[in-house]
DNA sequence: CACTCGGATTGAAACGTGTCAATAACTTTC
DNA sequence: GAAAGTTATTGACACGTTTCAATCCGAGTG
């Protein structure tokens, strides 16, 4: 509603607004911020003198005075990767609840990314952080700590409660579940196809996989080969499908797990140039159940993790310990569920 | 570095870094932002004061001082469609180069999260934003401009130059594209299955398919029929198999062109289970080109965007117009490109 | 040697908000 | 109707930074 299309630059402040509504600066500001302490008239004139002035509340100036921004940044390992976007859903949606702005930022799996990012939100003062550590070095956030922000971690299970808070899902029992899969369908030479060992969740993963052989009276170093891929997406899927069935026919694997979905569905592309068919030919099982896994022909056998609660639940956390001064730090637990799909089969031969 | 583990908070700003350094808070200032300016020997006094009290600079200060913040907003139409996730990386790329911080918002397809969102950008005094625009009212972006934060508009092809800078992808010939290929293949009874008509980019892909109907001398009413869905997601797409396949086999199209991804996949699995082959029974082309398209089997015929380039170049203009003082408004366009795989055949009857 | 010039540094004044002790206005009580 | 109590409002200050005119210093010049 400017008279003018190139009016210069007017700044309407909380001082501005209080002088037209005819009260002082303390009293627009108490409106905003804790509108039950002011009187339902006076407020409806500083609402209304909000509203005719088109004053737009300048952030910089109050996370200077009070020390603290209202945004929460959440930074992921990946953006690309569907498991991620979903978890951000839920926290986005936890965060509106609680007036908190949501700040999505990416550490590509890279550390000095993640270490860029925690800089940025300490000098931003941002109130909190979910995060996905990138690897077992937590100094970082700790350091964010000292600096007064809190955080929440998000899928790591070996954060203990001395440094923070954290949410995880049970690796262990997603890989026996799908271990226990497999071999109940009679499988019995079972390839575990997977990113950096480096990374904890696949570990935890590997070693669920291997307490199933044991359960089953298996030589787990004999039912289980390793194939270490440098990243757990679709096309290093696809590159593992050589090493897949290195030894012919005899020695293929009857079923592969894969840590993650996309190396799955990498790896099934790659069977199909091939002309190995799934499940006749082997059996694939992956991890996230991602939508996409329903979409694929055949449907991909995966174990589901909560996405959407993962991050609703972090969210939760990390609001409670800005909210509750005497917060002692927690760790939740989920448990993953298999979900099975058209690409697992009971041994034919 | 600090001796007690729970000492009181102390706010080491920058005047207590000059104090340290023996010198002004005003050189302090220089050394952060214009190092040129301060003499060596001093700018090596004062670093060494940074690095020994471990300051972060205060975000709030600066940008409540200078009346600008130093990071940019990109408001995405969805944060779970790979496609956006691709524009995304190609936006933080280019930000990263020129020192920005992205900060990546949400509007879930609707128009009040884009309002909020967009409010929340002005609250912060946000250099720049590129956003996708939910609809064809741009009045909350003229607001956003109007409070001294500018943006690009993004794969919307109507921003007039007037209003701000833009760049799209030509969605018409993207629909004249996949119509070639499949009347090319012999096809002439065509389903274009689609999102609402109010999205821009939906309308023009239909155009062109019709184009494409009327220089193989189809009539276009004829040939193209058209199937609404409410959102353009891998379950409208499934859901609408019913209809695709109303009339039988003999007044069922034999191929049909999806305005999106996702709607293909879903539609896909839908036919899967129906028994429709793909491609045999009936074609099925994509728009988009997203990761997946090429992990399913059938691989996706889909219309390519180039997503990374697209978000590289809306920064790359938000750049300039923040930093060129008379800059014009620009429109960049890019030409989609038909990428072929096994979901579209020759028709067989 | 006096003078000028240019680069390096300084110091104080904002930027817009939240806080809090102090005051004002209003209500209740006896 | 005055005192005591309660609720609303005020006003000045501080948060940490950037900016810019003013000052300082040392080197070059006549």
């Amino acid at each position: 509603m400017s008279t003018s299309p190139r009016a210069t630059r007017r700044t309407v402040g909380i001082t501005e607004v209080a002088r037209h509504a005819g009260v002082s600066p303390g009293t627009v500001s108490n409106v905003l911020n804790r509108p039950e302490r002011v009187a339902a008239t006076t407020r409806r004139k500083v609402e209304a003198a909000i509203a005719e002035l088109d004053y737009v509340r300048n952030s910089s100036g109050s996370s200077l005075r009070s020390g603290r921004s209202g945004s929460v940044g959440l930074l992921v390992l990946d953006v690309t990767n569907p498991f991620f976007t979903e978890v951000a859903r839920g926290v986005e949606e936890e965060a509106a609840t609680a007036g908190l702005a949501v700040v999505l930022l990416n550490s590509a799996e890279q550390q000095d990314r993640q270490r860029r990012n925690l800089r940025l939100l300490a000098e931003q003062r941002a109130a909190g952080a979910v995060v996905m550590p990138v690897d077992d070095d937590l100094s970082d956030l700790v350091w964010l700590a000292r600096q007064g922000t809190a955080w929440v971690a998000l899928d790591r299970g070996d954060v203990s409660e001395e440094v923070g808070c954290s949410v995880s899902v049970d690796n262990h029992a997603g890989g026996l579940a799908a271990g226990r899969h497999l071999i109940g369908l009679g499988h019995e030479r079972i390839t575990f196809l997977t990113g950096p060992f480096a990374i904890e969740q696949v570990r935890r993963r590997h070693d669920g996989l291997r307490e199933a052989c044991a359960e089953a009276h298996l030589d787990p170093d004999q039912a289980v080969r390793v194939i270490e891929q440098p990243q757990l997406n679709a096309d290093h899927g696809e590159r593992a499908v050589d090493a897949v069935l290195a030894g012919g026919p005899r020695r293929r694997p009857q079923a592969v797990f894969c840590a993650n979905d996309q190396l799955a569905l990498g790896l099934m592309k790659g069977l199909g140039r091939r002309g190995i068919r799934v499940p006749e030919d082997i059996s694939v099982v992956g991890y996230d159940n991602v939508d996409f896994a329903d979409l694929v022909h055949p449907g991909l056998t995966s174990v589901a993790q909560p996405k959407f609660d993962l991050g609703r639940s972090a969210m939760r956390l990390l609001i409670s310990e800005l909210n509750d001064p005497d917060h002692r730090h927690e760790r939740t637990w989920f448990t993953p569920e298999l979900v099975v799909r058209g690409s697992t089969a009971a041994r034919r031969t």
